[in-house]
DNA sequence: CTGATTGACGTTTTT
DNA sequence: CGTCAATCAG
């Protein structure tokens, strides 16, 4: 195997095959490199493909790395290493198992929008009014528990404040509903994960002999949870290479903790601990100034990256009177860059902190035509008739999924009024039964009228077959969905929702789109079923709706936050709003030192995504809720720039 | 039961 | 300035 391309950093790292090895890798400095060249190394070296597992952050980085590695082995294996999110692990894990945790068999995910309606409902129930505590917060406080490990019995002990107080009674409360409807959260799959891993030895000992070596993508971000899940997979050999840079945790606020990095060499004793520091992506003049912010943190290891690229330009610092102007000129220097000095527009990428400031430049973008991609926008899978057609889909997985049934018990109408539904539902949460064993009761004793009772029994004897159907043929998934449409005829509906003939059209051409996003999926499957298609949708990044996917590869201007740039580099960037109380983030600036830290990273990994030019710009005045205020300069500008401080 | 209008209210990042 | 939920009129 030809290591010759590589450092001898690099080389060191690769060639390690056994025990611990941290590789504290500094921004564009060739980790993924490393990772793949190790896994190469390693299969060359005769382990078997299979029993190597990768976990990287992103499904997509897992797709990437996949297809290096195959690269690089250079015929197709036959056997393929295991390379996953630590999500996507779990569910494999989970699927295997989940049932003696007293889950079904057939656990569906909720999504981020599931999570939020459960949240509101259950601050009704438990009688707290919004003003006392935002379903959001609501939720992060849980995902924070749940990422300590904390179970809601124990969680009342722990609350520090008023806030924290209600939230440990939602916390039950949410917990309790998510299990009786047989549902887990993202934070439940390692939450669940390690609950089996702890009850039955038998299970992790077969998962510990699964994996002969484990190497570990973005360490910095791994949160308590992970990293207990990864110590106890790897004990019996110690096999485990971690790979990050703790000057880019960026994820402190959903538990990870860069104590795992800072510590991995007490953790694990005897670990190699290899730096890599030779930076191939940016320029100097880039390498200059993320070096210069970076050095006002405290608590990191100590690096330095050296450049190995001369620059042949200057970066830029530019003001702008308001965030219009801002976003005309930036966008009016790409359109420049491009018809007249001939930079393809893939090569742009104009990062920011939130997500409500894109806005402005996509309409520049559009006004100015040229193409671009909004990354990390799931507008598609948000879309009605998308939720809609999941939702056909989980209850057709799992008949009794009501969460997903109340949605199109009645869409389209089918004679089963609001009134009706609830007077089942009542039954059924009364006596515990799913809300098709109640229906001839509820007819009997005149609930509901015979007519519902009639569409109900119907519907449940149509989505039997689904299930049977769906069961029996998980390779024809994009076809049963197409005549499941046709069956319960949805164009009609979208007819009916909708007047507006242009609607219309277009609400049809989401769903023929969303139709042939199963059949890519199939294509790219090796064992396609329903349940491994819905884990799919909900995990992965969903920013690939058909259309994206195309643009993104093709010739457009990507827009992203600094969040959804990690891993990523563009020779061209453009990093906006660089104004304090966007970056650092108002939230932050109040809070603590350690927030500010966080925040300081976000802006280096933003620098350090920029290959040749890097241009940081500012509004010097900007509204915000119509009315304009003026936005000082980032505390990170006078960083970056000041010799010293 | 649908559709339109009003009014309160809000600021982060995502697997 | 937008969004979204609650409210009201048809």
């Amino acid at each position: 195997m030809d290591l010759s391309g590589l450092n001898p950093s690099q080389r060191e790292a690769v060639e390690t095959l056994n025990g611990p090895v941290l590789v504290l890798a500094g921004a564009g400095t060739g980790k993924t490199r490393v990772i793949t060249y190790r896994m190469a190394r390693l299969i060359r070296a005769g382990v078997p493909a299979d029993r190597i597992l990768s976990v990287t952050f992103t499904n997509k980085a897992a797709k990437e790395m996949l297809e290096r590695t195959q690269g690089l082995i250079g015929k197709s294996l036959k056997k393929r290493p295991w390379i996953s999110t630590f999500h996507s692990l779990c569910v494999k894990i989970l699927r295997e198992d989940i049932t003696h945790l007293g889950y079904p068999e057939r656990f569906t995910i909720v999504d981020r929008g599931d999570q939020e309606s459960l949240a509101r409902k259950v601050l009704r129930d438990i009688r707290v009014t919004e003003k006392s505590l935002r379903p959001g917060d609501l939720l992060s406080l849980i995902s924070r528990w749940k990422s300590t490990g904390l179970s809601p019995e124990r969680v009342a002990d722990v609350a520090q404040d008023d806030k924290e107080f209600l939230g440990s009674m939602g916390y039950r409360r949410y917990q309790q509903s998510l299990k009786a409807s047989g549902s887990v959260d993202f934070d439940d799959l390692l939450l669940l994960t390690e609950k089996l891993f702890d009850g039955f030895p038998d299970v992790l000992a077969r998962h510990q002999e699964r994996f002969s070596h484990v190497q570990i993508d973005e360490y910095q971000d791994t949160n308590g949870i992970q990293f207990r899940l990864i110590e106890a997979l790897v004990r019996p050999h110690r096999n485990l290479c971690v790979v990050g840079d703790d000057d880019q945790s960026i994820y402190g606020w959903r538990g990870a903790e860069v104590k795992h990095i800072l510590g991995f060499a007490h953790q694990f004793e005897g670990a190699k601990v290899v730096r890599l520091e030779e930076n191939y992506r940016c320029t100097d003049r880039i390498i200059d100034i993320a070096n210069r912010l970076v050095k006002h943190n405290r608590d990191r290891h100590n690096k330095v990256l050296r450049a190995h690229k001369a620059a042949k330009e200057e970066v830029r610092f530019v003001e702008f009177p308001d965030e219009q102007l801002e976003a005309e000129k930036v966008v009016g220097e790409i359109r420049f860059l491009h018809q007249k000095k001939g930079h393809p527009l893939r090569d742009f990428a104009i990062l920011f902190r939130t997500n409500e400031q894109p806005r402005l430049f996509e309409t520049e973008l559009r006004r100015q035509q040229l193409p671009y991609v909004l990354m990390g926008s799931q507008s598609f899978y948000d879309r009605k008739e998308i939720k809609d057609l999941l939702c056909y889909l989980k209850v057709i997985w799992r008949l009794e999924d009501e969460q997903s049934l109340l949605r199109i018990i009645n869409t389209p109408p089918r004679g089963i009024s609001t009134s009706a539904t609830q007077k089942l539902l009542d039954r059924a949460v009364r006596i515990g039964e799913p809300i098709w064993k109640v229906v001839d009761a509820a007819e009997a004793e005149g609930d509901i009228t015979p007519k519902a009772a009639e569409a109900a029994r119907r519907l449940h004897s149509q989505f039997r077959r689904w299930q049977r159907e769906f069961d029996e043929r998980p390779t024809q998934l994009d076809r049963l969905v197409q005549s499941l449409l046709e069956e319960i005829d949805y164009d009609r509906e979208l007819e009916r929702q909708y007047k507006e003939e242009e609607q219309q059209v277009a609400r049809k051409a989401t769903l023929e789109d969303y139709v042939n996003s199963i059949a890519e999926y199939i294509d790219r499957t090796s064992e396609p079923s329903l349940h491994d298609y819905l884990t799919t949708v909900v995990l992965e990044r969903r920013d690939e709706g058909p259309d994206k996917e195309a643009m993104a590869n093709a010739d457009a201007v990507k827009l992203m936050t600094l969040h959804s740039a990690k891993g990523l580099e563009f020779p061209r960037v453009y990093m906006v709003g660089m104004e304090e109380g966007l970056l650092p983030h108002k939230r932050t600036v109040e809070g603590t030192e350690a927030e500010i830290a966080e925040e300081r990273r976000l802006a280096y990994v933003g620098v350090t995504r920029a290959q040749e030019s890097l241009t940081l710009t500012r509004a010097a005045s900007r509204r915000k809720w119509g009315k304009p205020r003026p936005s000082p300069a980032s505390r990170f500008l006078f960083e970056m720039r000041g010799s010293d401080d």
